[in-house]
DNA sequence: ACCTGAACACCGTTCAAGT
DNA sequence: ACCTGAACACCGTTCAAGT
């Protein structure tokens, strides 16, 4: 007999996103993404193989999102597909980031914690890795992408955990660290 | 009657660090810690608040080590107290922290999940604070900093993690970052 | 004054039994 | 074909009872 489906594996990844932005990466259980859902814990096995698994789907709905906002972001700077643009781009990717952490920070910390979804990860960063080539040429892209995304990712990890919140307004040591790395980046 | 101590803080938290390095964070729970300290897990209770502050306390001796050999690297370098050593002291600090790093990763995560010890990372990174002031001057020197160790941790955490495996020499992709960034700061 | 057994609440996960 | 109750193993934590 057939036996219609309940719910659905996207049903599923959103309430666990929900769960975690609402209250946290502890409050995330099965029996909390369940009931959300409207079945019982059990069930939730037929679609996600365990709570791991469960992290990294969020995790990954969390990075193509981020990754939609980069490629939007990029899109609308880039009228003029040019070269060297002294770092407009890479400085508005840089805004949308933070926008992004500070929007969901729950998420954001995720994204980088659990079993990280290296291929979305890679897929998100793909407009960082466009612009770093306007900027440096392809021989330096890599390289210069890294430098940037490392840079802007340590520094909205530390700023949500709360380390710098003593001495200094964090925006304006977002801004110098941007200036000064982009300073480098065209040295 | 007295009755005599059977372990101690010191010796709980040790046993939380090897466990940690040893078998990943979900090992470390209190039952593991306290068979390896030879009582029973009710006992941990006595000295520690509960399992988070367990955490919070591996992190920060985590965190005070590395802050030791940040010292010592320092106090190698710095037979001239002087000035702008074109970011000498810098690379020095950078090639510590990412050995450390790659010597205990488990606990190099930690120290940037959990509940932060901020008071901790603030005193390990002193001797970051310092070298960025002979470099930029002091003015610039909170956020200069702020800059190296956003980079540095976000590379790091990027490298342990596997996201940076795909392409290209990793050690070159950290001096490279290194290099654009000293350019950047003393541009 | 410290340690422990017993107990409780809660969670992840499995599986036979239901429809 | 999907869902569920029941059960199991495991964990964090509390507390009265031991010495």
């Amino acid at each position: 007999m057939p036996a219609p489906e309940r719910t659905s594996t996207e049903a599923i990844v959103a309430a666990g996103r929900a769960i975690l932005e609402e209250s946290g990466p502890a409050s995330l259980t099965m029996q909390a993404v369940a009931t959300r859902v409207g079945v019982r814990a059990p069930s939730l096995y037929k679609r996600v193989r365990d709570r791991d698994a469960l992290l990294t789907a969020v995790a990954e709905a969390a990075i193509d999102e981020l990754g939609s906002r980069l490629a939007d972001s990029d899109s609308d700077s880039a009228s003029g597909t040019g070269t060297g643009n002294s770092g407009a781009d890479l400085t508005k990717l840089a805004e949308v980031y933070r926008a992004f952490a500070h929007e969901h920070p729950e998420s954001f910390r995720l994204m980088f914690t659990a079993s990280a979804p290296v291929d979305a990860l890679h897929r998100a960063s793909e407009p960082v890795l466009r612009a770093a080539a306007a900027l440096v040429g392809e021989a330096d892209a890599l390289d210069a992408a890294r430098l940037f995304t490392a840079w802007a990712t340590g520094f909205l990890q530390m700023e949500l955990s709360g380390v710098f919140r003593l001495g200094g307004d964090v925006g304006r040591a977002f801004d110098y660290g941007l200036r000064r790395l982009l300073a480098g980046l065209t040295a």
